[in-house]
DNA sequence: CGCGGGGTATGACGTGGGTCATATCGGGTG
DNA sequence: CACCCGATATGACCCACGTCATACCCCGCG
């Protein structure tokens, strides 16, 4: 917390921080909607907030006291369990994180952890409801995130299923192109920083397995791991391999 | 749709539908905190019907024009993937079916059938929202469910993962006798009828391998199928089994 | 400089369980 | 009655992948 030791010029200080937080709130497509006397109030009690990689915002269990809100980087939302992690969710900017727990008061069911360096609005959640209650377009962003989540996990549980590891990863990395893929001269770009640990985490094996099957897929040139990023030369031969059967051209 | 012929008596009928539906209305916990003028408003907007064992309330990708509960039964919401079905969820009386769905006014993402004689009622999605904008209650009611279901499905892809057949099966049992288990003079009871290929389906695994370990816990002891139901003699084995390792004892 | 730790890589080995094949047991139907 | 179909059961086979072990690279640190 002694993070902001008192500055000689506090007002400067105090002035480049509001200035800041503004920026960042004008950022975020949630508040779009909002009117400016409203978007005032928020910036009254919002905080702005930089973690670095690997620095966890909340641990399961921690109670959820405050709206978070990615303004910039990434967050993993991690389940530990006695047999290894598993990787829930990947958030991006802009998106709203622990929001279901916020929103009913329960005790986050997930930790939350910095993928990167990022940076956080974070608002008490006395002030959240209270924004909810005078805002319903508002309440209509969180629901929809809500669902978004919801359906994003059916889905995942539907694919995790059984299935090779080999299609389940090529499945992760389609769903990630689909999410956040640049279009390149190389192809689809991934501009994400995934140990295999993590891609072991999310399709729920081992390292090894995901490192064996990284490796090949460098070789062949099916999926290159890049710095900070992943390049995907060919949809169409990932989405060969997610069918079930390989590509034998 | 032609199951109800025009009958000659019709006024006793209609009489004996309300007073069905109205009875209906009543058992259901999502409508207790209802002003008697909005139970009548419902009243008048709402449908009963009854559906058999195997029959689908719709399918994947069906518009959820309808907000659905039930009141007799229970509804497996079954995702059909091109290898085999995967069962998500399980709902029992009094829960809504679909709510995501109808709510954020999208197809359904996974189908549903009955797995009993069942009886629902359905409100047109309309008079749903109506009710919804009238009163807040009603909300907060269906974000709860929403997150109840999120929160069980991060649980069960957390769980899903990896891990043996025997372990999957085991923690399935195991929420199934928290959820909807009765105390008995054998053990506990879980009044469910459940044939081994949905076993299979709610855990991601095969027929066989359902049946393997069935077949094997019934010799043991650990978990018996009888008429309709199932039967665990011993919740701590059962525990013990789901941890990981056996009981050698 | 050497050392240690974290991420990546690769090989050897054993096995859980998916796949296929076959059998038995009702229950429904012509 | 014979016939079929769906659910349950059990055996044989084998391969994907988890487990264990070893090695390499890079980077920070004493």
């Amino acid at each position: 917390m002694a993070e902001h030791p008192d500055p000689p010029v506090k007002l400067d200080r105090a002035e480049v921080a509001a200035e800041r937080l503004a920026t960042a709130l004008r950022s975020l497509p949630m508040f779009r909607g909002l009117s400016t006397q409203d978007r005032e109030r928020v910036a009254r009690v919002a905080v702005l907030r930089d973690y670095e990689r690997g620095e966890y915002l909340w641990r399961a269990g921690d109670p959820a006291d405050h709206l978070t809100l990615i303004v910039r980087g990434q967050v993993k939302i991690v389940r530990h369990t006695e047999s290894g992690d598993v990787i829930l969710e990947i958030f991006g900017v802009g998106e709203p994180v622990g929001a279901i727990a916020v929103y009913n008061n329960i005790p986050y069911p997930a930790s939350a952890a910095c993928m990167e360096p990022t940076t956080l609005v974070r608002i008490p959640s006395a002030d959240y409801f209270e924004l909810l209650e005078r805002n319903p377009d508002f309440a209509r962003a969180i629901i929809r995130e809500l669902t978004r989540l919801t359906v994003a996990l059916t889905r995942k549980l539907s694919e995790m299923r059984g299935q090779r590891v080999e299609i389940r990863i090529a499945r992760l990395f389609l769903t990630l192109a689909e999410r956040m893929g640049r279009t390149t001269a190389e192809g689809i770009e991934i501009p994400l920083q995934l140990s295999r640990q993590e891609i072991a985490e999310m399709v729920g094996t081992t390292v090894e397995s995901a490192i064996r099957l990284m490796s090949r897929w460098g070789r062949e040139g099916v999926l290159i791991t890049g710095e900070k990023r992943f390049v995907v030369p060919s949809l169409a031969a990932l989405e060969q391999i997610a069918e079930g059967r390989d590509e034998e051209t």
